[in-house]
DNA sequence: GAGCTTGGAATGAACATTCACTCAGTTTAC
DNA sequence: GTAAACTGAGTGAATGTTCATTCCAAGCTC
């Protein structure tokens, strides 16, 4: 195992100076990465592949990155920043949709089909997330989780904010949000189970009666009372499973 | 890149001939390699690393195992095979439920609440296959996928059944199944966003009332119908997302 | 039961390869 | 002319896999 702790960075991050040319040879040295970590996976790609892609020498590469992991870090946090950014325009917007009279439902279908077109679009930089968090750093693996935590917590936000104005019954909010994320994210993580799905438009619709079901759905009532309520109840045995 | 189609298997698989010391085996090493696998990534871990914790020597790996891959597919099929395995029991015992009145409600919470149980015990696994399917070879990879459509095929059964018998609504079913599994496995897979929630039973219960929500959802109906029904409908521009 | 044989299993040094990263020298742009 | 940017052969560390060798327990012979 390679030592991901005691790993040293050079001093100065890169040796390009120029702000804007060294962000746009970021992008573009990550734009080609991207492609390779996905098809590949980040392991099995050289910084070579991703030099001679990119149009550079394997050398120029480190001056643009400190490390192949910069690199990793990079795309996983620019989708993230991309995402946030996002939100905040949202957030600003929400204040004067409330004043125009829109009901927490439409507050929430907005931000959720946002939410939803934004990773449709960075659907490549989800996957990557998913399979290769764990490549990261300890701090750097937390950054990213915690920015993740973050745009779960504006979804929480919403809800409460419906629970608040009496449109939504109460409910554990964790749960609501996370079940939001995850099927959102989903049409990106498990894209290849949605076979008879070719757009966003034809998941997103059915989706967000499906969110809206969640949504309304009181998550006190316990599934035994939901059970018993179909009249013919039995033993939900948890012993079933040998 | 490692070509993955050309890659030579020898021609014994093994040199351990004795079945059930092989299979002693494979499981002790795998076991060993699945606590590196989720700690540290199938790449970052070494053989050797494997080898040692297993109490063997990295030549002995070999005898049980005809390369590094194959444990990483025993890891991940293994978990399939128990699943479906669980599946089997289920559906043997649906005919008698049903013959004892049980409505198709009772027949598909049974059924999910014990594919949640199977993806806790197996939580391990399920998040090593989110995170290093892509890890396998194009063929292993799709022996897998399919292993997951059978799965998956499963709950579109139970659904289809229960829309039969005018239980749920019509709608695309594979789209519910789809977010009943992906629900369920983000039990194992967002495990971290779910701080509030430490046993499988907290969550599986609001969950199950989320799962028949979605059973019950018409997806048929447009979100714009949904957003007007609430009277203070506005446009959902795409044009949002600048 | 002592000595010999046998072959399955374990071993770990050796091998060939790969890779991230460096740096001394070259090119480019102004 | 000079500083910024680029180059790519070179370096050393690490890796998956092999294989000649050793180990050892069970069977066989007398």
């Amino acid at each position: 195992m390679k030592s991901q702790v005691l790993r040293k960075k050079r001093k100065s991050p890169s040796q390009v100076t120029d702000e804007k040319r060294l962000q746009e040879g970021q992008e573009r040295i990550a734009a080609a990465a991207l492609n390779f970590f996905l098809q590949n996976g980040y392991h099995n790609t050289s910084v070579r592949e991703i030099a001679q892609k990119a149009g550079l020498s394997v050398g120029s590469v480190f001056n643009y990155f400190t490390s192949k992991e910069e690199i990793l870090f990079f795309l996983l946090s620019s989708g993230q920043v991309r995402t946030e950014a996002g939100f905040q325009k949202q957030r600003a917007e929400f204040e004067r949709l409330k004043q125009n009279g829109a009901s927490p439902r439409a507050l929430f279908l907005q931000a959720y089909e946002r939410y939803a077109v934004l990773t449709d679009e960075l659907r490549r930089n989800t996957v990557l997330a998913y399979q290769e968090t764990k490549s990261l750093t300890l701090a750097e693996r937390k950054r990213f989780l915690e920015g993740e935590e973050r745009i779960q917590h504006f979804f929480e936000e919403i809800i409460a904010y419906g629970v608040a104005q009496g449109a939504f019954p109460a409910g554990n909010i964790q749960l609501k949000a996370h079940c939001l994320l995850v099927l959102a994210q989903s049409w990106a993580v498990r894209h290849w189970a949605l076979s008879s799905f070719t757009k966003l438009d034809e998941y997103l619709k059915p989706l967000q009666s499906i969110a809206l079901g969640i949504l309304e759905s009181d998550s006190q009532q316990t599934p035994a009372l939901v059970a018993a309520q179909d009249g013919k109840d039995f033993v939900l045995s948890r012993e079933l499973t040998s």
